[in-house]
This record gives structure tokens, sequence and C-alpha cells, in this order.
DNA sequence: CATGAATGAGTCTTCATTCAT
DNA sequence: CATGAATGAAGACTCATTCAT
């Protein structure tokens, strides 16, 4: 499973270069981001850059790319007919806990991810706008189940889907400009708090 | 109310330029939007539109600040007390409706506010910061006249706000992308309904 | 000889645009001074110039032209011969305050005589330096005049006619560019004296 | 003294770019000279260009800057109370001699120094003013102190010096134009021959 | 593999000139 | 005659990408 020491050096630049780029982008958008600076601040030589990129859109795909992946590994199904997994608020608040940290860790990220919105390298952000489509569909998914069980209240599973997932950028992009966010337990918290309130069946809300 | 004909001429030339330009930004984002692909657009000379505007910022930021100012003048402050007012849901629902509108019945617009989060032009880029900024702040100033008065459940107003912008964004986006996008009202209906439901005291949702 | 009212109105116009012309040449340079410039100064419509010139180089023969008709109005054949005229140095000296006046009285005109020297405007550029051609050819032939009658002494006449007539352009630089210049009979006296002492025979000088 | 080859190579480059530059500069004025036009001659890319100089501006300065230092190199204080030093006549005629004969070997920068009076490259047109205002400034204290030990006569230095540096100036000028030029000593024992003769005593010229 | 000098397509912007009113 | 809106050629400069060493 593990490579050649050879094959290890190579990851290791691609990293490198990626986690200079990731900053870059962060900092200056995709368009003022130049190979330059990326080269610059990964003390690489310009040549070695194109040997591990074809292009400056690849390093940005490979970037959304490893996020997406990160993000999609902490986002799934909430299972609710398990009995052995733990009860779907549970899971929903470890989820976003999770999503939420990996996020806000990495500031250069979130910025990447919030703001990255309309690259002129289409495919970049075509491929940014699947991600969110996925997680919305993810959304609309767990929104219709709960429908089905009356768990949920009432409502058009596109439009609160979108509402929610905007509700969560909402609050990322505050604690990204923030200057000392609130701890992400407590971000999360109200997240809940507003989500499933809006959400919920009364009946579950307010029992009897 | 109306001046010279000449006068006249030059606002709409402006306006023209403008709607081109709003398009062109719109499809490709504000970098990839060049002053050739503007003119052609408008059907106008190189040098005509530097006469209009000082340069391809100047109008950006122009389409910017007008949006904004309509915008702004459909957000206002939630009268609370005023008796001879409608009562504080209405004027929500009624100013939800009237910016929902205006930004859903212009699409390039639309796409612009959504996507202009990170434009090298700076200026804009910081306006438009502002902007949403202040819609947040009157957010957060409703919440906690809510509060104050029971009204609101007990919250962090900033991170609630941020929230319930958030989710206003997130359904735009939806809307803006959607090929038969639902009516506004029923939109709007969806958007309260999720956000009252998740800021309001539960003695307020589910009265005794 | 006088024309009807409107021919004087149209030189008046004339006169007028090339007056805010010679300053904004002077102050900017031949590139440096735009049409806008000069109409902005001259209080007139952008049309309303190319009624009166052709063209931003016209503006400027037509003023290098009429400044240099002045000059060579100054500047004459030093009679020697004619027992009626003034002594020869008296006519020198009349000659070169005559011409030094005016220069230093019009310092935006003296600017550009001076600094114009290459111009884009090719046209301009030569008559220039066909005019100090001519001056320097005047120079030669009084020089030449004077080595035959022995009141100057043996050089070489075509590079001290160019050092005579650098030395007046050097000077009247100087008092271009000076605060406040010292007076032009001063001026001109200290240039007699070394042009002359430089020139003249040593028996002419200091006879025994 | 030398350094590694890609240094050299590098320093040969910006050579040939300055001395395209220098041609164009020349042949057509600041204004007149295009990127295209240097890059033509220079027989580079444009791209190419903006590797060594910052900008059309930087080339200029470059050049003038290189010839500006090549000539103090030439023109120094004269010394008079050193017996070792050669005669104050011949320290003279040698530096300008030197200086003379260095402008006129390379008649493109000759043209620059001469013409390049007004360039809208304020920075340039400046310090190229301040050159000739110190070489005025150091003729003036050689008149000065020749004043004091009686070796210059009476007179104005300032206007003096002016005229003095002037004469070199439009002597050189014709140089650059001529079709073919006399040999230099012969050019500088004219001007020393105009310049001395202006300018020493009476006394001197002619002792006794 | 690494380097960095070279490339040139593409951008924004200026400004002299024209012409319909 | 006067006006000033419109024009578009031309210019300086940037930057992603290539390739010889």
């Amino acid at each position: 499973m593990t490579q050649d020491p050879a094959e290890r050096a190579k990851l290791e630049r691609r990293r490198q270069i990626m986690k200079a780029a990731k900053h870059v982008f962060a900092e200056a958008g995709y368009h003022g981001a130049s190979i330059n600076a990326i080269i610059e601040r990964a003390q690489i030589a310009r040549g070695t850059f194109y040997l591990y990129f074809e292009s400056k859109s690849a390093v940005f795909d490979s970037i959304l790319d490893q996020a997406m992946g990160e993000l999609r590994a902490r986002i799934q199904r909430i299972e609710v007919d398990d009995p052995s997994a733990p009860p779907p608020q549970v899971q929903l608040r470890e989820q976003l806990v999770a999503t939420v940290d990996y996020i806000v860790e990495d500031r250069a990220l979130a910025t990447l991810l919030m703001k990255a919105g309309h690259t002129p390298d289409a495919d970049a952000a075509q491929r940014l706008g699947q991600f969110f489509a996925d997680v919305r569909a993810l959304i609309v998914r767990a929104l219709e189940a709960g429908l089905e069980i009356g768990l949920v209240r009432k409502c058009h599973p596109d439009l609160v889907a979108a509402a929610l997932l905007g509700s969560v950028r909402g609050v990322i992009e505050l604690l990204v400009d923030a200057e000392d966010p609130p701890p992400v337990e407590e971000v999360v918290g109200e997240l809940i708090g507003v989500s499933l309130r809006g959400v919920l069946a009364d009946s579950i809300t307010r029992p009897r």
C-alpha cells in the first residue's frame, strides 16, 4: 500500500503545491491567484509547477476534489430505521459538528469553498455547484424520509433543503470572517436549534 | 420631472451599457467579462463605453450600487410597536416577497449578487459585504427586540441571523438556477415557515 | 485691409485657441497636450477646435510659425558696410535684446521653442530645425564677413556659429526656468561680453 | 570578476534591449517609441522585454542613467592648485575631448540627450534636467574659483555658465546632425578658443 | 527531475478625429 | 457656425504556459 520513497516524495511535493495554492486562492481569488504567487509560496520553480499540475485550473480542481472527498466522508445518510444506530438527532449533530469543524479548521479552504462560486474555470465552478447540489439532495431525501414517518412537518422539501443548506453556509461564512469565532459546538447547537424547530412536525417539537 | 432630451438619451445609454454589462458579468464573472464582450452586447464602440464609465470596475460598482439601493428600499426595520402598522409577520412577509421578487425577476442581477463574493474589484466586494452585513445587523436587531418581549426564544442572535440570511440566500440561489421556479409567494411561505418556527419562542408557536 | 466683423471674430477665435494651446503645449509637451486640455482652456467645444485647425499638429505648427516669424523679424543681417547704420556692436546688441525680450516675455512660448526639439510632429520639428539652421547661417555669414575685414579672428565659422547660437539658447533656457530672472539688458550684456571676446580678433579686443 | 554564464547572459540581454531601445528612442522620441518597435528591433518577444524592464520609462531611465554615469566620469573638477596636475587648460581640453568624444561616438545616445528635453516621463525629464544643472553648477564653481584668483574676468557666473554649457550643446547638436563631422580635436579646439577668450581676464589673454 | 528564461495572446484604456444635430 | 456624442486605431502591460538546459 505504501510506495517507494521516490513516489512518496512526489506526493509530498504535490501536497506542498496544493497547500500553497490553497492559500493563494483563498487570499486572492481564482483569477487574482497568479502562478507566480503560488510557486513563490511553494518555494519551487515555475517549471516544477507544471510538472505536477497540468494547469492553474488543475490545482484548483484538485484542491476542491480533495475537500469534497473529506466533506463527503463526514456527511452521510442519517439512519432512521436502524435501532442500533444513535438517535437521528445525535447523528445529525455529530455529522454537522464534524463537517463544520473540518471547514472551520482550515480557514483557507473555507474561504475557497464559500467564495469560489464564480470562477472562470467553468469546470471547477460546476464541480463546486455539483457538490452543493449533492448535499442538498441528501437533505431533500432526509426530509422526505422524515415526512413519511411524520417526523417532519408538511413542506416543500427542495425549498426547505436549500434554506437549511444556506443557513449552514451563512453561519460558516460568519465564522470564517469572525475574529474569534465561538466554539463549533455552540454554533452547531444554534444551527440545529433553528433547523430542527423549523422543520420538525409540531407534534414533535411540542409533544402532547 | 424629466430632463431635456439630450440628458434623457445619455441616461438611456448608461442604462443600456449597464444592462449589457450585467449580463456579461453574470455569465462570465467579473474577470471573465471583457470590455469587448460588453461593448459587443451593448452594440457600441469601445470609446463610447469609456464615455459613460471610467473603467470596468466602475460599471460593476454602478450595477451593484443600483441593485443594493433597490434592495435596501425593500428591506426595512420591522415596526413592532406602532399599532397602526401591519402585524410583524405581515410586514416580514411583504418585505421578503418584495425582495425575492425583485431579485428573481432579474436573473442576471441575482447571479451577480449571489456569486460576486470574491471579485478582484476590492471596492465592490467590500461594498457587497457591507450590504450583507447591514442586512444581518437588521436581523440581529429584530431578534434582539423579539427576545426582549419574549417573542423570540433564547438564542445567540448573531449566529441565528447569519443562519436566517443564509437560508434566504440559499433559497434564492435555488430559484436562480431552477428551470421553472415555484411562485415567489410559495417560496416566501416556506422561508417564513422555517425561519419563524426556528426562531420564535415555543410559547408563541404552540400557545396553550 | 480690415475684414468684416465676422472675419475678425474668426481670427479672434483662432488666436484664442492658439493661446490656449500654447500654454497647454508648454506645460505638458506635445504629446501630453490633449485636445481635451486645449478646448477646456479655450472654453470651446470639441468640434469647434477642428473648425479652426485641421489637427493637433496644425495648431502646433501655427504657433511655431507665428513665433518664428516674430523672431525672424527681430534677427537680421548686421550691416557692416552701410555708414548710415549704427555700429555693428550696437546692431547686434539691439537685435539680441529684442529677441531675448520677445522670448522671455512669453514664457510659454519660450518653453515651447526650447524644448520642442523632438516632437512626433515631424513637420514642426523640421521647421524648427530649419529656423535654427537659418539663424546659424546668418551668424556664419556674419562671421565670414568679419573674417574678411579682419574683425573676427581666424576660426571655423560653422562651429563657432553653432557655439554662439547654443550659448544664446543656453542662457534663454536659464531665464525660462529661473524664478526671478535678471533684467534682459544685463543678460544680453553678458552674452555679448562672452561672444565678442570669444570671436573678435585679438587686435580688436586689445588694440595696442 | 566575471559572474556565472547565466548572469552574463542576462546582462547581455539587458544591454541588447537597451541598445535597441536607445535607437528607437532616438529615432522616434520617447512617445513615438512603441514597445513594439523596441522588441522588433531587439528581436525579442513582448514578454521578454518586461522580464528585463518594468516599463517603457524604466528602459529610458536606465539608458539615461548609464549615459549620465559615463559622462560624470569624464567631467570632473578641474584642479588648479595641485602643482602635480596638468595645467588647467590641458585638464579642460582633456575632459572636453573625452566628453564630446563619448557623445559623438554614440549618435543615438547623443540624439537622446540633446532632444529628450520634454518627455512625459517626468522622472527622466527631471533627471536629465538635473544632470545639466549639475554640470552647470560645476562650471559656475570653476568660474568663481577663477574669479577669485583673477584668472576669470568679472562676470555673472550663472549666466556665463549657462552660455558655455549652451555652446557645448550647440556644437554637439551640430555634430550629431552633420554628415561628416570634423574631428573632435578640432571641434574642442574651437570650443575652447571661444570659451576661454570669452571668459578669461584680459590680463591673461593679452598679458603685459 | 528541476529550472527559469522566453513566449505571445489577450486586456484595459486613451485620445485624435468625425459627423449628425 | 457650434456642439459634443460616438468612434476605433493604437498602445502599454500581464500572465499562463512551454522548452532548452
